[in-house]
DNA sequence: CGTTAATTTCAGTAATTACTGAAATTACCG
DNA sequence: CGGTAATTTCAGTAATTACTGAAATTAACG
């Protein structure tokens, strides 16, 4: 890792050793962080260079990181060469982030769940089971709501809710007041 | 895997394949699928022959499944055996999830970032990048403030909230009103 | 305590995932 | 088109992570 201050070598870094937790690999996670916090768009050789990564690898990387809409490419004027950076909206980031886990992480199990429950709904022998992954399947169907439901959301909507830290209970005293609850799920 | 319903079988499996997905390894995934439909508590033993995996493969995966809080032993009477079960309220498990994800994944990067900020603040030729770091920074906060809320949340409150799917917009709508809206963080 | 059952640890090995460099493909320009 | 720069693919290899069985440790009971 090259020419870069210390400070911002420690952050690649740390992004490169989260990266495992977060689901994507060392080299994918520096070079997020790489874009993240350059100030111009970068093409893959300079990434190459800064990081010291082979030239493949940051081509497998950008992929990848394409693939979760975190990173974008653009041509500059007069240079054949591809651009990345990462979208500058830190709201949107989360946005993107909260759809791609979802699709991910929740949708194939959800969808699962909901075939399990039609397969085992014959069969008294898994009452028991049947009930567990109905539990299960519900609480995720109501998180993935949610999750639809903030998607939706306008950008100044979402920073109301978000800077809502500390009063979510507040929140709930007063939708009980007003009685706009709806309906259980069936 | 032995003895158990296809559907079953299925459901275990699945759990196995997207455990790497979810930061967790195939036999936790499994391992954890087995004891959330199992209708008594398992020994080690049992989930071995149920799973085909080896006894130590066993072991290492309920200590790690037990370092999440996601599983927990009891001693039978009259056994000297372990029993492995995983708590039953779905809401619970999910708390629990909230938190040790967030202690494993965002807890770790709020820490580099706030040392970062502090770091790099005399250094004006960084002015840029710590500007890139504290968005990312307020925003993680905001996140974390939260799911320290939800966390804090009543059982009854909680289901109110995750009810909620489809009317946050309409929530947002109320709040704006009654101006009970906190501050924006420093 | 000593015995025995149960669990954990750990070094060795297997399986998986990540990375590389060379070759193939694609994209751009005259 | 033909030539060249850029990117992607992919087979081979390296690194990491997961798993096993044997040995060590711990826990329960008389």
């Amino acid at each position: 890792m090259k020419d870069l201050d210390p400070s911002i070598q420690t952050f690649i870094l740390h992004f490169g050793e989260m990266g495992s937790r977060w689901g994507i690999n060392r080299t994918v996670g520096q070079i997020y962080a790489l874009l993240y916090v350059a100030e111009e768009p970068m093409n893959a050789e300079q990434i190459t260079d800064r990081l010291s990564l082979s030239r493949s690898n940051v081509s497998m990387g950008l992929k990848e990181l394409q693939s979760w809409r975190l990173v974008q490419s653009q041509h500059l004027p007069g240079d054949r060469k591809d651009y990345f950076s990462t979208p500058d909206d830190v709201l949107d980031i989360a946005m993107t982030l909260l759809q791609e886990k979802r699709k991910r992480e929740l949708d194939p199990t959800l969808t699962l769940l909901r075939q399990t429950l039609i397969d085992s709904s014959e069969k008294p022998e898994l009452d028991h089971v049947q009930h567990r992954l109905k539990e299960m399947c519900d609480l995720m169907e109501q998180v993935s709501d949610w999750s639809d439901d903030l998607l939706k959301l306008s950008r100044s909507d979402l920073q109301l809710l978000l800077r809502f830290g500390n009063k979510v209970p507040r929140l709930l005293e007063m939708k009980d007041k007003l009685n706009i609850l709806p309906k259980k799920r069936s």
